[in-house]
DNA sequence: CGTCTCTTTGACAGCATTCAACGTGTGTGG
DNA sequence: CCACACACGTTGAATGCTGTCAAAGAGACG
C-alpha cells in the first residue's frame, strides 16, 4: 500500500493503442481466429446482468469495466489493457458492462468450473485465480483512492499509474476525461481543473493534443499521492 | 450490482458478538486451541507490512482490515464476522493493518501455496480462493459506494447491508461511528447528522444506546439505495 | 466552412468537512 | 453513593471542495 497508487493499467504495454491510426485500421478488421473479436471505440463486450458464459482477454486497446446507477452516475471500475483477463464472475452475471475504450480486439473464453477445472481447462483457471487475485489488491488499493483521497491525489494518482506503465513521461490517455472522471468518482470538469491546475504549478504540461500530458515533475506528483 | 449495496458482513450469523456481555466474557479468556488467540477491543493482529505468513479466520467477533494514509486519514477496507476468513495476500506482504472491533476470537493457518497446494493444505486452499472471489466482488460493490453515492446513501447502504445478515430490523452495530465512517469514506459528523435526519424522516429510530438502531422503515431505505 | 464531440473555463450552489462545544453513558475513586 | 474523568456521540456554525449549470474553445470530419 504506502507509497503506492492504485493501479490503473495491470500490464506492461502496449501503452495507448487507441489512437487514431488504429482507430483506422480496425474499421476493416483482420480476419479473426476463432473466439476472437474486434471492438470499435464504446461498443459494448457485455452487458451488465448478461450471463456470465465467458471470460474475455484483451489482445489490443483498452476495455473498461463499468456500472451505471439508476440516475446515470457512473462507476468504471477498472481499465484492461493487452494481456488482462477480465468478465470473470463468481455467480452467474455479469454485474458490470464492458466496453471497448478505443479500438480493440478482445478474445474469448469459454467459463470453465474452477472448483474442478478439467484438464484442459487448468491453464485458464490458474490464470483466472491469479487474475481475480491481482483484481481484488488494485480494488482495494483503488477503494482507498476512492474513500479517502482529494481530486488532487486521485488526479495525480493517476498520472503516475499511468506513466509507471508505459515507462515515459509523455503519456498518451486512451481514454476521454469522462472515463478518468468516473474511474476516480470525480466529474469532469474537476479532472479537467485539477490538470490545469496541476499545469500552472508547472507539474505537468498539456500540449495541444488533449490525451498528451507531460510529466515535468514526478516528485511532486508522488508527493501528492501521500 | 443493481439495486444490492457493498455487502459489509459476509456470513451469516452470529449478529454482534461485541456486546458488553461477551466483553466481559472475554476478559477470561476460555483455554484456546492451538492457533486460536483472543484480542480485546482495538487489539492488533497484524500490521500493515508484516510478513503475510497466515490467513485468519474469525471464530467470534468482528475484524477490521484498514489502512491509515500519513496524514492520518483512514480507510476501512472490510469488516470481518464469524465464519469470514482474512489476511490473504497475492504478495509477501500484508497490505492492511487488521485489528479486532470488539472482543474477538481469532484462529490462524499457515498460509500455504495455491499454485500447487499440498494435500493436507487443499481444503484451505479451496476456502481461500472462494473468499478471495467473494472479496473481490464485495470490493467491487464497495467502489461503487464510495465513488458515486452521497453520504445517505451510503449509510442507507451500511444499514440495510447489515441487517440483511442479522435478518432482524433492530441491529446492534458491533463498530463506533468511527469505524462507519472511515467504512464509508466520511466522518463521524457526517455518520451522525445523517443517522439524525433519518430518525427525523421516521426512517429509523435510534434509542439511547447509541449502537442500537431500529429499521422502521426499510423500503425508504432501499430507495436511497438508488 | 460548418457541425459534432471533447475539453476547458467561469460563476454559483450545495454537500461534506472542519472546528468547536455540548451531551451522554461508563467506570473509577473518594 | 456520588463526583469526576473519559470515551463516544451529537449538534452548531462556518469554510471549502467539488458538483452543477452554462458557455466558449479546439480538433476532427464531412
Amino acid at each position: 500500500m504506502q507509497t503506492t497508487s492504485a493501479p490503473l493499467l495491470s500490464n506492461a504495454l502496449p501503452p495507448c493503442l487507441a489512437g487514431r491510426v488504429l482507430d483506422l485500421g480496425f474499421r476493416e478488421p483482420p480476419k479473426s481466429p476463432a473466439g476472437t473479436r474486434s471492438f470499435a471505440k464504446d461498443d459494448g463486450i457485455y452487458a451488465e446482468g448478461d450471463p456470465a458464459t465467458h471470460y474475455y482477454k484483451v489482445l489490443a486497446g483498452v476495455v473498461r469495466t463499468s456500472t451505471i446507477l439508476k440516475d446515470g452516475r457512473r462507476q468504471i471500475d477498472s481499465f484492461h489493457v493487452a494481456g488482462d483477463l477480465f468478465g470473470i464472475e463468481r455467480g452467474k452475471k455479469h454485474r458490470f458492462s464492458a466496453e471497448a475504450v478505443g479500438a480493440a480486439v478482445v478474445m474469448s473464453f469459454r467459463r470453465c468450473n474452477l472448483d474442478a477445472p478439467s484438464a484442459r481447462d487448468w491453464a485458464l483457471a490458474t490464470q483466472v485465480v491469479a487474475t481475480a487475485f491481482e483484481s481484488l489488491e488494485r480494488a482495494q488499493r483503488h477503494k482507498v483512492l476512492l474513500g479517502r483521497r482529494s481530486a488532487t491525489e486521485k488526479v495525480a494518482a493517476f498520472l503516475l499509474d499511468f506513466s509507471d506503465r508505459v515507462h515515459l513521461d509523455s503519456i498518451e490517455l486512451p481514454m476521454s476525461r469522462i472515463d478518468i472522471a468516473d474511474y476516480l468518482g470525480l466529474t469532469i470538469e474537476t479532472v479537467s481543473r485539477t490538470l490545469t491546475q496541476l499545469e500552472r504549478n508547472a507539474i505537468i504540461e498539456l500540449p495541444t493534443a488533449r490525451r498528451n500530458i507531460v510529466l515535468r515533475n514526478k516528485s511532486a506528483l508522488k508527493r501528492l499521492n501521500s
